[in-house]
DNA sequence: ATTTCATAATGCTTTTCCGGCATCAATTAG
DNA sequence: CTAATTGATGCCGGAAAAGCATTATGAAAT
């Protein structure tokens, strides 16, 4: 295959003329150019395209097949082309989202859907996973995008908050304090914890363990579960209590009472998390939506670092 | 689009090893001509394909795009090159064969058959037509081969022979002729003649007739019909005698009977007949093999003309 | 039969394109 | 800070492709 695109083009023009002269001019170029492409062609491929009768020309058997292959490619090309600038541009490609347990009982379902909407071409690819396993994707190029508990700051990548909640005391029916409007923190330091898994959680309770502190004391875990529909089980099966946020207590199960907590006035963010310079056009449409829709300003006074 | 095969090429090898140096040792090239190339590449498609940072070169999700496509271009010419010289070399192609009556209840399905084992990638596409049609398809390129009654002697033609068969009077069982081993063919002066459409059938009866006028008579037709089939229906209906070959009547219908006649000893030929210089490799294959069949030499003092 | 016309092939020259060498700039490793 | 590696750039030479002019050949017209 010591032949180019151009022989091929030339080989079509001449195929569909069957003629040189008109052949050569439909492309431009002077009729022994031509000439000797196909002869180059023909050599090439060992093949008879054309059978030159000095008053006609007819193309072989061989060279039909031959055209037909031709089209093909040239057709590809051009969708080649033209798929590649798409997802350039960004207007066509696939993005993968992970979201953490609170993303995904919050704001994320409709900002996927709203953006998937505006770009119909764009095939979204969400993922759950914890906060830290999303970050480890991430760095590995698993994933492009993260929805995970933040804000984090880390070098080379980039945040957009999404959402902010308030912490809630999450307790069984037949618990004590099932009945109260609003506790305070404090009131919770003698009672046993269900817990997320420490090692997949420990973003979570990075922000809720200051505030334990705070209050005086360190919870007394009793349990651990994977995920927040596995924590609100063992809450409701009475082997403690817990605290999660709004997002999550819009879906607990009867059986569960979510309360209030008055002297927490500290928020957990979601934030979207990306690394930076990844040079794909989707990524820069999801987040240019992503900061359009930015709501709730981010809190320039609490800078937490992971 | 104004990039080659070459930028095609040389896309993927730096695609594939994701490092300038290496792709261009392994392309034989030196490096500059490959950086030339990609960036004029990047150019043509105003698409980044890579993002060189001094130490790793990453490709962009357009990138990877482009990349599924080139591969399946280069698959694509290449699989385009070896269909291309199968069908110059005859290995694969499709014929176009027309065939009489007489040529399918003959030798033709057998030698199909054989023809098709020994190259099953030839595509082999019989169409049933009288001798004149065959001619005028095979003038203007409908027809490769035809196997029509001869021999025929036209320019630009070639003939092979394929088959020579005995004529046989054919008359319904009730007729007085019926008992009969053999007859003379003058004792069908008087007879009823059930006949072929004369225009369709005009090549069989350029050869029946001459024989008939020998024998003192011109046929008295009362009935036409379009094909074998047809006359042996109106034959048996009573409607007359007609007289076709050998191969026709061994597959007649119970109430007719075939009978030899003594006194003509004249064959009518079914030829294999095809344009000569028609550049098909499948062409010259199929040939090729009928001459080797060739068991039945054509009679050099016969040449009867068209 | 001869002339004329049209077509594709061929010879030669010019232009364009492409590759190689040397070098530069930038980044990383020690 | 130095050395080494990598991709980009400048420059030059050679090969390939195109253009122009011409030829050879076959068909149509006279």
């Amino acid at each position: 295959m010591k032949f180019g695109l151009r022989h091929i083009r030339y080989f079509i023009a001449v195929a569909e003329e069957l003629h040189f002269r008109r052949a050569a001019e439909r492309l431009g170029v002077a009729q022994p150019a031509l000439s000797r492409a196909i002869q180059y062609l023909e050599r090439e491929l060992e093949v008879t395209l054309f059978v030159r009768s000095k008053r006609e020309v007819q193309i072989t058997r061989a060279g039909e097949t031959f055209l037909k292959s031709c089209r093909g490619v040239v057709n590809s090309i051009g969708h080649a082309v033209e798929t590649t600038r798409m997802v350039h541009s960004g207007e066509m490609g696939s993005l993968r989202i992970g979201y953490t347990d609170m993303a995904i009982a919050g704001q994320l379902p409709t900002l996927l859907k709203e953006f998937q909407e505006q770009r119909p071409n764009i095939v979204l690819r969400p993922h759950h996973d914890v906060t830290v396993t999303q970050l480890k994707k991430l760095d590995e190029g698993e994933l492009d995008i993260g929805f995970v508990t933040g804000p984090i700051s880390r070098t080379g990548y980039e945040q957009c908050p999404i959402q902010s909640e308030n912490f809630v005391c999450i307790v069984y029916e037949s618990h004590p304090l099932a009945g109260r409007n609003s506790i305070r923190l404090e009131e919770l330091a003698h009672e046993d914890f269900v817990h997320g898994s420490s090692k997949d959680w420990e973003q979570f309770y990075s922000y809720l363990f200051p505030l334990c502190r705070r209050s005086g004391f360190v919870p007394n875990i009793v349990q651990e579960a994977f995920n927040s529909a596995g924590i609100l089980g063992l809450v409701a099966c009475g082997m403690g209590v817990t605290i999660l946020t709004d997002s999550v207590s819009n879906s607990i199960s009867s059986g569960l009472v979510a309360i209030p907590i008055e002297d927490v006035t500290e928020q957990l963010q979601t934030v979207a998390f990306w690394k930076v310079g990844a040079e794909d056009g989707a990524m820069d449409l999801f987040v240019e939506f992503l900061q359009q829709h930015d709501v709730h300003r981010f809190p320039a006074d609490t800078p937490k670092t992971y």
